[in-house]
DNA sequence: CGTGAAAACGACTTATG
DNA sequence: CATAAGTCGTTTTCACG
């Protein structure tokens, strides 16, 4: 079942700016059967509801000089303290991602490094600022990342 | 050290880009002391380079029916078996990302559903089509996502 | 919510330093 | 590689159904 909010032509504006975010109304348009100001309304009601969140680009890490990416999860280490980690962590440049998950650690980050020894010291200031144990896993080649999911 | 082959200018626009994928070349222009012309040719030679490898609208998954998110790490039931996991699951729509990963697991992928069953019933598929076994991490709550890292 | 038209603005090309 | 100028397409607003 599909939330009944966000109809069929919703959902396909939705689709075509996953994957090319820079389409011109005018193609949109074209795509869907609406005039150009109907999509024009439609994406900005999008976007006030937030069903669209914002526009990126894509960079190529590696070639960014960023080739190495990680996913840390992070366990607290004294489980009496405040767990207030996403907010001591939330300044840390190399952290792409992190959410808060279900199992054994607290909490999971996907991080950006140049080099093994970046990632050594990235690990060090997380541990120190939040005052964790990490456990890294080091990723080997991406397939495909953020491909678009709408249904 | 950052990569000497795209140098501040690149890096700035490419920064700007990554958290705003629809600004005007005028507006980064204005943002980078560059004629909006010029910005168009380095934008164009970043995209031809593939340092721009593409422009996506950031959606809002759960408000589109799909609140669950969750991590599959896989492992291969059979080392003997040829391991073409990656294109087995590639169809599969509700995968967001796929990685290989170092460590006791082979690859890792991040996945989309609208409700616990219909995440079970995507275990089985990636399951039965890649003759492998999955250890699943659920996301209980998502601080930030694809957060633009370039330095 | 849709359309179509008009005005403002930005994209893209070409010529030039 | 940067700038300036001109054309063309897109965005945005508006009045209206």
């Amino acid at each position: 079942m599909t939330d009944s909010a966000v109809e069929s032509t919703d959902r396909k504006i939705l689709q075509l700016l996953a994957s090319d975010g820079r389409m011109s109304f005018t193609d949109l348009g074209k795509a869907t059967g609406l005039s150009t100001s109907a999509v024009h309304q439609r994406v900005k009601r999008l976007e006030q509801r937030g069903l669209i969140q914002g526009y990126g680009a894509t960079v190529n890490h590696a070639e960014l000089g960023l080739p190495l990416t990680a996913f840390v999860s992070i366990r607290p280490i004294d489980p009496s303290q405040p767990d207030d980690c996403p907010d001591r962590i939330r300044d840390i440049t190399e952290i792409e991602s992190c959410w808060s998950v279900a199992g054994t650690e607290a909490y999971l980050l996907k991080v950006r490094t140049a080099t093994p020894a970046a990632l050594e010291d990235l690990l060090g200031r997380i541990r120190n600022v939040a005052n964790v144990s990490t456990r890294t896993t080091i990723v080997l080649s991406t397939y495909y990342e953020n491909r678009p999911v709408t249904d």
